[in-house]
DNA sequence: CATGAATGAGGGTTCATTCAT
DNA sequence: CATGAATGAACCCTCATTCAT
């Protein structure tokens, strides 16, 4: 209608594009990750992988570090929005935890590409100003508070989860694991938090909120083209 | 006063040098692998720290990936040389894993090289069937037998100890942690396998056996160079 | 109150708007190679700051060299204006080679810009043919023809005038002279002209007609912007 | 004879053949700085022209303009050598300084390479405390103190001589010029220094030395190589 | 015409590895 | 075996240029 609608459309429509741009580059980052680690030349690999030009990756991002701190960044919204999702409505501290850490390893075991790409993160997702981590604080220090946890520094007892937590998606990305280990484990930690092997047993035998990750979202389209990939290489 | 005998003595000569150099390599390795950690370039560092020929290198070793994995192996004999001579002479096992604990995150405390080595090797480290998880192995059963521990899987145990070990190494490098945390560490394991606190408190608190360091092996010679390297970048 | 008035009206904003564009960017570009020199590339800077896109350079240049040719052109013009208001009024052509010559140079010290665009510049407006050598031309060949100047060649002298002209800025560009440097190298050139040390002094002993940069011509605006830069940079 | 004697053997070797690789490199450089200007990107073209890897000339260089810098280096020295052989006989200053300019522009006349060269770094060379500036200081001095040479300050008499003697070089490689440009010019300088006409021209007549580039010289070998690609490009 | 995302050629640099001495 | 010059593949990054909107 006026002399600006076209430039406001235009600037709508470009910013749409950027954002899939951006969407594409990460999705095929965190498959690379997955696939090569964190550690070596991955760009000219996501590169290839989002069927880019070499400049265009350089738009969006600068250096491997910068990409991949994006990719944690947004990995991290969308884990806590799932993870939430499941726990939220969960008043017990301990059954947030144990719920909490079973989704987790869940996550990590049906969706391969998570798996890897935290394994071979490792450390480097163990932030302790991670948001994630603020969940966990919270529900330790209510635990805590309302007796269920023994008392002990959160500190620490975030250090025993997050520290089993990594240690056991590298057991389930590395080698082949019982169906029920995510539960093993949660029933684990809990006792180490202080809960008794019966109720621990109890909390882990709830059922789970099912887990489902949007077909939209950086993690579904991840593990949709990873999981291709997968059936790819051995046809 | 044959023929033969200045051969011998030639080869003999050559031998040692040989171990020497491959010796100095290591050191070398393992200081950069602290500084730049396992993930980028690393062999002209080395050549570097080493004060040797391009060429010399690669008549020890071929790829990064070798050089990781000879240091890695030569470490673990050392590092189960040091902590087996601690904790040898103990008898009950629950205070054999403490204690274990305690000298493993002591010698990552006044170690810098070997904290830092071990807190960017992280998860490549943990492999199930590395030496030092032969020994874990082996005591945690005994503690499950003697009814000690609590009982469960023990593959699982290990991944608790392991995982938080880890974790606990990497706090205590990026961060300045309290001189007991490695004992409160301690004590949160043997809580989580099943001790009591009261017990915990009594076996954490015993005096750790000396852990010393031959001036003369790898893990001496490299902490001596780390460390004047620190003292000359901060003069 | 035609139909073809708002056309023409419109065609005349356009073409209004399509110069004040090429101002803006030919502007910039005396900025940026005054800054960065005639050698690199100079484009993107370019466009930064003009702050427009990346498209509508293109649409009214076409390489780096086109950009150059362009503001060398555009200066020149600016330039000749300038020198000739200067000396346009005086008859004698010893006064005349020796007061443009520091207006020249005294143009070069307190416009920044304009001494270092030259200075970077340096033998690339040195053609024979460019202008303002037409203008010297015709004043040495009055000099002589009155017998002021020692008779030589004519294009021989020009070397030697315009050398030591670019000579001169580059010493003001990157030292600090003292105030009455363009007297003196003035007063140096006419006796290499053949004229007598105390004819020369009385010459550039005279005063300078003032030398004022209308503001809203390309070299007063790229001034106003470039001292405002430096300014900025050291606040 | 001894053990160490191949190690000593080596190294020499080793030196000789950094030395060639270095000149071959330089020796490039020179034809394709020649060519191209000293501007844009040289390194592929010096790469090239030496017919050598990449990695080798990193070697020996790191960037554009320490190539440059070692090759104004290195041709100042040989330069020097040069000019100081025709003129260090010589011990009145008006001759020095006319037969050294003389030398100079015959330089850049016969030996292309040497005047495209100097055409394009054109002021970059002129650097107050380059050692060809030390001559020449010392010789005006020497001229003014003998009264030759008219008072003037003396560094304003460098940039007379400089900026001349630089666009003097422009115009030989850029124009075709009379056979006795380079002496016209000298005479015009040596005027401008306060010499009479007649003693100025008595001083240009005399005999020029025979300047000689030494075959196995940067500048030598550069040159004939140079030369020998013009009659490949024009066959 | 203005915009700015996308492109790909090409320059700059590092590094693992080889090989003559 | 030690040495270190030479190599070329591969990575990192910038920039001129195009083109759909």
């Amino acid at each position: 209608m006026s002399d600006v609608a076209p430039v406001d459309h235009r600037t709508r429509v470009a910013a749409v594009r950027r954002l899939r741009m951006r969407g594409r580059l990460l999705e095929s980052a965190m498959i690379v990750f997955a696939q090569k680690g964190i550690a070596s030349s991955v760009i000219p690999d996501v590169i290839a992988a989002a069927e880019v030009s070499q400049g265009s990756f350089y738009n969006y991002f600068r250096t491997n570090d910068d990409l991949f701190e994006a990719l944690a960044h947004e990995l991290s919204d969308e884990f806590i929005l799932m993870i939430e999702s499941a726990i939220g409505g969960i008043e017990e501290a301990a059954l947030k935890v144990a719920t909490g850490m079973r989704a987790y390893l869940r996550m990590a075991t049906s969706y391969k590409v998570v798996g890897q790409f935290i394994d071979h993160a490792g450390l480097r997702l163990a932030t302790r100003n991670s948001p994630i981590s603020g969940f966990l604080h919270r529900d330790l220090k209510a635990g805590q508070q309302s007796g269920t946890f023994r008392p002990m520094p959160i500190d620490m007892a975030m250090d025993l989860i997050i520290g089993t937590g990594l240690m056991a998606i590298h057991r389930i990305v590395t080698e082949r694991m019982l169906d029920d280990y995510p539960e093993c484990i949660a029933a684990l930690l809990l006792q180490a938090l202080g809960v008794c092997e019966a109720e621990a047993d109890r909390l882990i035998a709830l059922p789970l909120p099912k887990l489902t990750v949007p077909e939209d979202s950086l993690l579904g389209r991840a593990e949709a083209r990873f999981s291709a990939l997968g059936r790819k290489d051995t046809p």
